[in-house]
DNA sequence: CAGTTCAATTGACATATGTCACAAAATTCA
DNA sequence: TGAATTTTGTGACATATGTCAATTGAACTG
C-alpha cells in the first residue's frame, strides 16, 4: 500500500519544492509500518535509530521523572516523530514514544538517511528545515511553561491544538503543560 | 583585527572538519563587530537579519511579558547567538539581544549565509548541526522548566552553569529559571 | 566622596497549586 | 452484559511561591 507513501510526499512538497524523480530514488529508503495503540516506536534506553513520517495517527513522547510519566510531545498525522537527540547522536534515548491511536508510519533509518544525504543535497537541506521546524516547538513550548499560570497554559492549549483535548487522555496533558492532574480537572470545571 | 575571526574557524572545527580555503573563501561574509555592555544586538519588532559568532563577552535573549523582562537565554563567548526565528523566517523578532559585557562578535547575515549554501554544501551542514544543538539546548530547557521545584532549577543551574550566577545578575537568572526574583533570593539565602 | 540610582534581600501575607484520599464516571475486556 | 480496571473529578489540607512593601547593600555619576 503506498497512500502513506504519498501522503508523505505531499508532506515534503510543503517543506521545499522537490522533483518527483528525487522523492521516487529515495522511496526504497522507507518503510511503512502500522503501530497499533499502546505499542511503542521507541523504549527509554534504546536507541532510536530511525524517524517516522505520521500517515495516520498519534504518538506521545514521554520519560520518567521519579516514576511519573512526564509527556513531552504529542506528534499527529502528518508530522514527524523521533526521539531526535537520539537518533542525531546516537545515543540511547531518554525517552519513550509510544502509539495513543492505531497508527501508521513511514519510517527512515539513520543509515538509509545517510545515504539520501550522499545521493542528493536536498535531503541535507530538508533535514535542516524540519530541524528549524522542531526548534521553533521547543521554543514556543518553552515560552509556554515558564510564567503561565496551569489557567493560561490551558487556554492556550486550547487555542493552539484544540484536538489534542478531545484525543489525549486528560492525565497526560496534564504533565505536558506542567501541572498536577487534579489540578487541570478543577481549571476545567471552572471554564465551563 | 582576525584574532575573532580564528575563534570562529576554532569552533566550527570543533563542529566539523573543514579545508583551510572553504573557510577563508567566506571570511568575506563576516564581519566583526564591538557591543558595549548594554548595547542591543536587537531589538523586538526588529527583524534580525544576521547570526552572531560571540568571540568574546556575554549577551542576554528576553523578551516582555505584561511588563516584565523574561530571560529566555545567556549566550557566552564561543557559542551563537541570535534571535532564530527571525533570522530564519524573515519575520520580527519577538524578543531583545543585549549585551551583558563589553563583547566581540563575528556576524554573518542571512543574505551572505544564503551565498555560502550555495557555494558549498558545508555550509548547509553547520547550519544543520548548529539547528540541532539548538533543539538539544531548548528541550533541555523545556524540561528543566516543567515539574521542577524552584529549589531544584537553581541547583540544576549551579551544576550546568555555574559562571552563569557570577556573571548574570540574579534578577536575570530568576525569570530565567521561571521563579520570581524574591524566591530565587530566598533560595539562595538556604543554600549557603 | 556624597548622593543618587539600581539591585538584592527580607518580612508579612495571600493564593495557586500539589498531595493524599476517596468517589464517580468511563473504558476495557472477558 | 457485567465486573474489573482505568481515568477523571472533588474535598480537605499543607506548602511552595508570588506579590507588595520596606530595608539594606552595591554600583554608578558628577
Amino acid at each position: 500500500m503506498v497512500k502513506e507513501i504519498e501522503n508523505f510526499r505531499d508532506y515534503l512538497a510543503q517543506i521545499i519544492s522537490m522533483d518527483k524523480e528525487t522523492f521516487d530514488i529515495a522511496i526504497k529508503y522507507f518503510e511503512a509500518e502500522h503501530f497499533a495503540r499502546n505499542e511503542y516506536f521507541v523504549h527509554e534506553g534504546q536507541s532510536c535509530n530511525r524517524i517516522a513520517y505520521i500517515s495516520k495517527g498519534l504518538f506521545r513522547i514521554y520519560y520518567l521523572k521519579e516514576g511519573n510519566e512526564i509527556n513531552t510531545c504529542f506528534c499527529k498525522e502528518n508530522s514527524i516523530t523521533s526521539s531526535f537527540n537520539s537518533f542525531i547522536n546516537h545515543i540511547p534515548s531518554t525517552e519513550t514514544i509510544q502509539a495513543l491511536e492505531d497508527s501508521v508510519v513511514v519510517t527512515l533509518s539513520s543509515e538509509n538517511l545517510g545515504k539520501l544525504f550522499r545521493e542528493s543535497d536536498i535531503w541535507q537541506t530538508i533535514s535542516r528545515l524540519l530541524t528549524e521546524k522542531e526548534c521553533l516547538r521547543l521554543s514556543e513550548r518553552a515560552g509556554l511553561l515558564s510564567f503561565e499560570t496551569a489557567l493560561e497554559k490551558y487556554k492556550n492549549l486550547l487555542k493552539n491544538q484544540p484536538e489534542l483535548i478531545q484525543r489525549v487522555p486528560i492525565q497526560y496533558i496534564a504533565s505536558y503543560i506542567g501541572v498536577s492532574r487534579e489540578t487541570l480537572s478543577r481549571i476545567r470545571a471552572k471554564i465551563r
